[in-house]
DNA sequence: GGTTGACCTGGAGCGCACTCCAGGTCGGAG
DNA sequence: CTCCGACCTGGAGTGCGCTCCAGGTCAACC
């Protein structure tokens, strides 16, 4: 299984060592492996999932959702249901997110005609 | 002119008494005509000017941003070439906000796929 | 074995955008 | 005139999501 140093796996995931570092510590995903020394090894799975947590923190998702999300991706004896539920009800607030964006762009060109033509 | 009282300006921008206080020590607009005892009056005027700057904050801009683009609004004695650049880069940023948006959007549909089917 | 740069920990600090507070004032209804 | 709820001020506090720091350890290379 392909591994990676802490400086490689901030470098694809974007985010910065301080950032891995906390998003473990909240318990975002891992436990990391270590070398015996304690120096960290990041697995490919775990960059994915990092990859996954960018991805909802970019839907918007706060640091306690994401929590909420992972706890009921570890306890799955009560099924999915759950995970799905919450995936969609962030799901809707994306897309009311991405609507109201689409309105500000509206606006935005709205100004720029405005103050083109003096 | 219409005017409107603090608490029905709040309504009708969606911010608080306190966020519109802020806005306005800010400089981000007025300032706002008073009564001689010294209670706020907003014109339409004002509460249109604040429906801009949320719409700009919709579009992620920060304070700092803002405050700017009243800057450049105020001086005008060099044109609009300013403001309409500065709006076109924010133009360009929301857009490139709401496609990473809609990847998420994609990823989470994926994930909703991938959980219902247990 | 020595050097050097990447990495470790726990905890403090920061920037943003509000939000709350105490203690006081205003002004419309009765 | 009295009452009372809406409003005023300056400044402190909050929550989030990192980010930085001191003081030390690790490990690859010469």
């Amino acid at each position: 299984m392909t591994a990676y140093a802490p400086a490689e796996a901030s470098e694809r995931t974007g985010l910065s060592l301080d950032t891995l570092r906390y998003y473990e510590r909240l318990g975002l995903f891992g436990p990391v492996e270590r070398t015996p020394g304690g120096q960290r090894i990041y697995t490919e799975h775990d960059v994915a999932w990092v990859g996954l947590l960018v991805c909802l923190r970019n839907a918007g998702l706060g640091i306690t959702d994401l929590q909420r999300f992972m706890g009921k991706l570890r306890d799955r004896a009560n099924g999915n249901g759950d995970v799905v539920e919450l995936l969609q009800d962030n799901r809707a607030r994306l897309q009311s997110e991405i609507a109201k964006m689409t309105v500000a762009l509206n606006v935005l060109d709205d100004k720029i005609a405005y103050y083109s033509k003096h």
